[in-house]
Parts: structure tokens; sequence; C-alpha cells
DNA sequence: CATCGCGTTTAGCCTCGTCTAACCCTAAAT
DNA sequence: ATTTAGGGTTAGACGAGGCTAAACGCGATG
């Protein structure tokens, strides 16, 4: 019914769409997907003849509810294989997206119940991203906010860390960076570069802005104030 | 590189020569893989460009050795994949066919290479096919012959039970016929039906010629002759 | 309110893997 | 040796998914 590459482009304007809330672009998601604008256009054509997305000509795009289900089944099961990956095949952290991201589309619904009791039912992946449950219900967006958000002296516990880059992903758990460690911000720089201090490693970590970025963070209960 | 198609083109070629040592015909490839002759023909044209395989025009075709080193590792993916569902994720035997087959061209060497420390280098799947090993040597035949090679009063043990068909191998395990247990062929009939005593259950397990014929066993230590 | 720049869409083309229809080769039978 | 049945190949089409080049709409600017 619906081919690998449909079920790419309704993914990526799911997570667009999680990062803007606004009709997505078309060059959003070219760029999103690596491919040109005119390849974007006619796909969402073809989406739209679907009844998959929303579309205003020159505005951009919104999924339907239809759309976002089967946004939502591809990106369970693309966190359900990355959670499995780490915890029974001895995957790290910054190995699982890749292959996560060939197998998504590759999968019977059985293979996804069964990894996903192997798992007990998780409800995060290894990034803290959270799981979309097995009914595929709209899942609330996640409480806490960008690090971005956060000043100097303010301590927070990492939530999510929504970066897809091996590289970047090693080096931020090398430096205690990773979903459940405490982060005392100790600089913000005036360019955004946070600097913080990790309660996983001595010493401390700095973040570039565009990382920083995707750093979800929650503020613990407060001592004070 | 090479297409998903053509890995299946390959694997399927391969599997063909197991069972026929000459040449494959056009049409038992077509039939195999469930499309036509001229898109087979087709497909032979690009796989003889790059050398993947030798071409008889009117006489079918062989792999070359890197044909068959393509195939010999999408058939190791699948055998393993097997091997995993069965050993970690609780799957009966009779339903690994299809997911491996879904499977086998997304993963990559790294997770091959996992999959097979999780199940300690295994040598066969679920069913007792061979599993190709990492260096994809050519693998020797292995002995046994088809059972439906021996007579009445034979006892032999099952090496392997390459059918395909989940309700066809439902129905040989809810009735003894699995590797590993031992067979007393109680009848040939004259149209190839074989009936026979298994070592593990009561009564005895009648097999169509067709089904016998994927039943491969070996003749344990005679007893006497 | 006319223009201009940028991003979107249209138009047209390509490759891949599939099909059907028509043609042609091989091998077996006479 | 000729015929013929059956299977293989050629020819031409199509849908999917991609591209480039050109046309066009939107929104900001003067």
């Amino acid at each position: 019914m619906l081919s690998d590459v449909m079920e790419d482009y309704l993914k990526a304007i799911y997570q667009l769409q999680r990062e803007t809330d606004e009709r997505i672009k078309t060059s959003a998601i070219a760029e999103e997907l690596e491919v040109t604008s005119p390849t974007v256009t006619s796909m969402l054509d073809k989406l739209e003849e679907r009844g998959l997305v929303d579309r205003e000509k020159y505005r951009g795009v919104t999924l339907t509810d239809e759309g976002e289900t089967v946004a939502l089944e591809v990106v369970r099961h693309h966190r359900l294989l990355e959670a499995y990956l780490t915890e029974h095949l001895d995957y790290d952290w910054a190995e699982v997206h890749e292959e996560a991201d060939r197998l998504e589309h590759h999968i019977s619904e059985d293979f996804e119940a069964r990894v996903a009791d192997a798992l007990d039912q998780p409800t995060v992946d290894p990034h803290g991203s959270p799981i979309p449950s097995a009914d595929l219900e709209r899942p609330e967006r996640p409480d806490g906010k960008s690090v971005t958000e956060y000043e100097e002296g303010d301590v927070v516990t990492v939530e999510e860390v929504a970066d897809r880059d091996a590289e970047v992903l090693t080096y931020l758990a090398d430096h205690g960076v990773e979903p459940g460690v405490e982060l005392e911000i100790v600089e913000v720089a005036p360019f955004g570069m946070i600097t913080a201090r990790s309660s996983r490693r001595d010493g401390t970590v700095s973040l570039p802005e565009s990382i920083a970025h995707h750093v979800r963070v929650a503020q613990p209960a407060e001592v004070d104030g």
C-alpha cells in the first residue's frame, strides 16, 4: 500500500512538525530527506491524493490524522528498534539510528510486538525520545524545554538528547551528557554556547548552540524559589 | 551498489542451482520470484553486465564467483535472522521465513556480526539449513539425501526441512518431523508418498512426495549391513 | 503599489523494475 | 530433415521516485 519512501516523507513531516508547530515547507522536507524541492512537490501531490497530508499550494503541508498515524507507526518502529539494539544486541546509542532507519520499514506488526515484549513495553528510546504507544494515539508533547532556555546557575535533568549524528552522540556520552544525568549550567556564552558540569563526569562540557538545542531537560524539584 | 531486487535474483539462482546442478532457466527464476519471464530476461541482462552471472542466450545462467559471493551473503543474512528470531524473539520455525525475507536486505555487516555473536556463531538455521560462514567461502554440499531416496524399513535422521510454507512447517512439527528426529520409514506408496514413524510422536506421519522431497536425511550409524 | 528575490511548482527527462504482446530459438518428434 | 510446441527474448509501455531548467507566486521593499 504505502511505499518506504512515502513513509519516510510522512515521518519527516511529523518530526518537523514537532519542532515548529507551523505548516511544513517543501524546502524543509527536501533538506531533511536530502532530495530536491521538485521531488518533494511531486511526492506531496501523491500524499495529498491519498489523504495523508493537508496542503495549501505555496504554503506548506500538515499531516492529516491518517498521515499522522502512519508517521507514528514508523516512529514507533524506529524507536523500538533503537531500544532493542542497545538492550539486546550491545549497540551503542550512537550507532542505532542508522540501523533503525533502514529496518523500520521492513518489520512486521508481529515483530514490533515481540520486540516491545522483549523490552517490557518501553516508553522511551536510548536517546530519551518517547516511543509512541501501540495504539498510535497522538502522544502529548513531553514537558521540559531545550537546555538553551536555561541560565547560568540552573540545575537541570537531561530527558532527551535528540541528535542523530553518531560522532556528536559519542562525544556527549563521553562527556557525561545522557538522559538521566544532572547538569549544572556554569556559563551561557553570548553566541549561545552552553558550558555545564555533569553529575557523571569531572570537569565541564561545552555545547555549541546547535547541539544544545537538541538537549531537552527538565528542572528537578526546586531547592528554593 | 546492488539493489534488493538484484540480490533476490542472485539468491534465487543460487538456491535453484543447489537443487539441480544445471544451468538455471529463465522460467525457473520467474516462478521462484513470481515475476514474468521477460522481467527475468531483462534482469539477467543487467546481472550479466555486472559480471554476476554467466549467460548463454536461450540456455540459462549460472552464477559467477562474484555472484555466488553475493548470494551467500544474502543467504547468510536470511538464515542468521531465522535463527535469531527463533532463539531470541520466540518465533516459531514456521513464521521466520517471511520476516527474514524482508529483513535480509536491510541489515548491516555490523548487525550480522552481532546477531552471529548472540547466537554463538551458529552453523544451521531452525530448518537445519547450513548458514554460510562469515568468510563466504563456497560451503560444501551437505551430505545426506532426500528422504524420498530411502525405502521401507530404513531408519534415518532428519537433517533439514527445506520447506518455506508456514502451514506445511506447522504440520510437520506437529507430527514430529523436525531436524534431529529419527524417522522409520514404514511405507513408500507408488505415487511417492512416504509414511514414517517419528521418534518424537506416537503414530505415523505421511508426506506427499512434493513435501518429502524437501526433507533431507542421513542414515544413522548402521545397525547391520 | 510596482517590483524583485526567493522559494515553489511545472515541464520534461531519466533509471529501475515490472508488465503484455509479438517474435524467435531450441529441442523433441515424426 | 522438417515441423512444431514451448519457452526465451525483443519491443514497447507504465508507475515510482528521482533530477534539471524554466516558469510562477508570495511577501517584502522601495
